[in-house]
Order: structure tokens, then C-alpha cells, then sequence
DNA sequence: GCTGATCCTGACCAATTGGTCAAATAATTG
DNA sequence: CAATTATTTGACCAATTGGTCAGGATCAGC
């Protein structure tokens, strides 16, 4: 993967004068343009986000958004791989050799406070999975099927010697991600149960323990 | 609540020659509608879902499709509220005299159960509740609330007695809701990275009593 | 300043959308 | 069967959609 932020579909911008290196204004742009993306494809998936509301989110005109993002699935694509890009770095970082305990609790740390501080990125993934992963099946059989084998490896060695509790690794793996992605991705559906106006820090630092406690006993 | 398969929305079907009483035909149809706006919506979402679509695959004209569900916004609602109907009538059944694992356990089980056997209602559901509940909201903060605080307060009762483990009621039923939805709404990650073709009634099996083993420890 | 590349836009299109309607067809009932 | 009602459809419409294009504005480097 590595910064796909500018996937094959992407305006093929040639740089400034020269070879390939952004624009300072390229760079604020397509910034704007993903994260404005990024709100309207979480309020109404692929199909129901026009080009002209991401346009108006981020204040821009449509052809202009067109200038950057040639269609609009190479936007949808960029935005769902910016999320993967974060979501798997602590992921990635999971330490063999380091304590089981305290390498999943900062995984998990981490990927609450990503869902918290981004909730929007957190639902356009979840939409995406949820409607059959038409744009991202192929990654997610390939690329991300081998992460995940190398860490089920991993959490299979803590188990064997012994500092890890019996688990099948894989579905650890998926309970940590529905746990960590649940408050972001259903905070309507928790909020109005609850009667609170919204999720505060405190409310994730709860969860966050809950999660640990549940999941690390 | 109950059977709101018929909202204010929906066709005005003065009965067969008198009042209100549903024609063969008409139960048929509306449930063959039904059934396919619960798939596409399920594909595409609310407005990524076209009527078009949904009369092709229930076999019908788009105008027919009108005729029984005059407004699109009204087969959405229609899809929702059934899901819910069966979501929540063993949640209902919760019995606050009955031996609370028993309870908890068969709740668990009936929902995966529907889960499995009707993932796409589950996923129509979830990609409301994702895009912020536009047309839930006012229900969820309502009626729901009502219900899931009363039997918060059984849940309550059943550890003031001694017969459950401290928990907070409220997230515990927020736990299985995650857990029990999880497995149908992300399928095709879960799938994708273990490299199966699918889940089959084995796979479900082994998830109520990981699912039932962590929650009712 | 001048030049060329980058950035931006109004106007436009063909395709698709939710929804309507008049008229045709099938059921039901007397 | 005839009349009434329930069901179904082809044709249509106004609005919206993703995307294009020619040209204008702005910038960097000389």
C-alpha cells in the first residue's frame, strides 16, 4: 500500500515544472477535497455521494474537484486507503518479541483514539464492507489477508509460550477490530439509547477499558 | 410498534370491496417488494438504492412497485421496521424471573440465528444506523430507548440479586448487539481474510459460544 | 515584464433518477 | 355475464447525476 493517496486513477498530475513532487496548493487541495469526500461518502455511501456536495463541503466547484480526482472512485479509493493506511500502522507494529498484554493494549489504544478524533473514516470503511467490499474485496483478500496470517502467527507464538490466554488468533484479531470500530461506526444508535447529546473522551476512556478488561482477561 | 408493515406512507389500499383486509395478491406482492428493496437497499443503501432495481428484482414494473409503496422513503421504512419487529421481540421476551444466562443465552442465540439467516436485513439496518439514522433517529431516541432502559433495569436486578456479574446493563446489551450483528454486517471481510468462501451454519455455531463464553463468563 | 505550466470555472451533455398518469388487463362480486 | 374494483404497465417528465470542455485566472521561473 504505502501512501496510495494519488492511486493509478488519480489525475495524472505531472509536477510543477519538473517530475513528480505536489504543489503546495496540490497538496492542500487534495486534502481538502479527501476529507470533505471522506463526510459525505460516511452520510450516504458510494452511490448516494454526489460530486457536487463533496465539491460544496469543500468549497471548491466540481470540475475543480475533477481536476485532482479524475472520477469519483478514484476519491472513494484514496479516502478508503488513507483509513487503511492509519488503521493497520499500529497493527503492523505489534511486537513479537514485546509483552502480549501490553502490545494489544496499544493496539487497541490506538485504533479507539483513531476512531474517535475520525469517526467519518471509520464508517466509510464499515459502508464499504457492509455493501460487499466491491472496491476493496480484491485488497482484502490479497494484502491484508497476508497481515493479518503473519500477525495470527504472532499472537499463536504468545499463546504457545505461554503468555497469552487460549485464543483462536483470527477471531481476537476481528473482535478487537468490531469492539474498537463499534462506538465510532453506531454512535447514533448509542447516543440516542442513551439520551446524550454525543461520545466525549471520557466516554471512550470507559470503553476503552471495558474493551481491554473483556477482551485481555 | 407492531407490524408497522404498513406505515401512514404506504398505498392507500382501500380494501377488496370494503375496508382494510389484504388481498392474496397484495400480501404476495408487498412482500416480494419487501424482500428485494431489503437487498438492494442492503447493496447500495437509501439513496444509493434505485426503485428501478428493486422492481427488477422482485419481477415487477417500477410503477407497480409505486403502487403499493407510494414513496421510495416509505419501502425503506417499511424494511427497517420489520427488521426490528423480529429483532426485537425476543429482546422482549427477556423474562426477569427467569434464570438470567438462560435468558441472555437464548436471546444471543435467536438473534445470530437471524443474523445468519437473513444477513442483508441486518446490513439495511446498520447502514442506517452508519449514516447517521436519518430516518431512525427520532425512534431510536423514543420507543427503543424506553425499551432497552426497561430491561436495562431487569438486567440491573438480576446482579442486584446475586444472579449475574456486575456489569453495566447498557453496554452489555450494546455488547451483544456488536457481537451478534458483526459476523453477518462484516462477512465479507471476515470471509476475505480467512480465505472461505463463506460462513456456514458450523462457523455460526462456533461464534454463539465464543460470543456467549466471553459475555456470560 | 514575458512564457509556459498549473489551477479554476461557467456552461454544457448524455444518462439516470423518483415519480406520475392514462389506459389496459385481471379478479371479484352481484 | 356485467359491473365494479384491484392490479399492471408503457410512455412520459422534471430534476439530478457524473463527467467534459474551452477558455480564463493565477502562479513560478526567467
Amino acid at each position: 500500500m504505502t501512501s496510495m493517496l494519488t492511486p493509478e486513477g488519480a489525475a495524472a498530475n505531472r509536477s510543477p515544472k519538473a517530475r513528480n513532487a505536489k504543489t503546495r496548493i496540490q497538496a492542500r487541495n487534495e486534502a481538502r477535497i479527501l476529507d470533505a469526500a471522506q463526510q459525505v461518502f460516511a452520510e450516504h455511501g458510494f452511490r448516494g455521494a454526489t460530486v457536487d456536495q463533496i465539491a460544496a463541503r469543500a468549497k471548491m466547484s466540481k470540475p475543480n474537484v475533477h481536476y485532482y480526482f479524475k472520477r469519483k472512485t478514484d476519491l472513494y479509493l484514496a479516502v478508503l486507503m488513507r483509513t487503511l493506511d492509519i488503521w493497520l500502522e499500529p497493527f503492523r507494529g505489534l511486537d513479537p518479541e514485546g509483552d502480549p498484554e501490553r502490545e494489544l493494549r496499544r493496539y487497541i489504544s490506538a485504533k479507539i483514539r483513531f476512531s474517535r478524533e475520525n469517526p467519518t473514516a471509520s464508517r466509510v470503511f464499515a459502508t464499504e464492507i457492509l455493501q460487499g467490499a466491491p472496491v476493496l474485496k480484491r485488497y482484502l483478500g490479497t494484502d491484508l489477508r497476508q497481515l493479518v496470517d503473519r500477525k495470527a502467527r504472532v499472537i499463536r507464538h504468545w499463546v504457545a509460550t505461554g503468555r497469552l490466554a487460549e485464543v483462536d488468533p483470527h477471531h481476537l484479531v476481528f473482535l478487537i477490530w468490531a469492539a474498537t470500530q463499534h462506538y465510532a461506526d453506531f454512535e447514533t444508535q448509542v447516543t440516542a439509547v442513551l439520551g446524550k447529546k454525543s461520545l466525549g473522551k471520557d466516554d471512550f476512556a470507559q470503553i476503552e477499558e471495558s474493551v481491554c478488561r473483556i477482551i485481555l482477561r
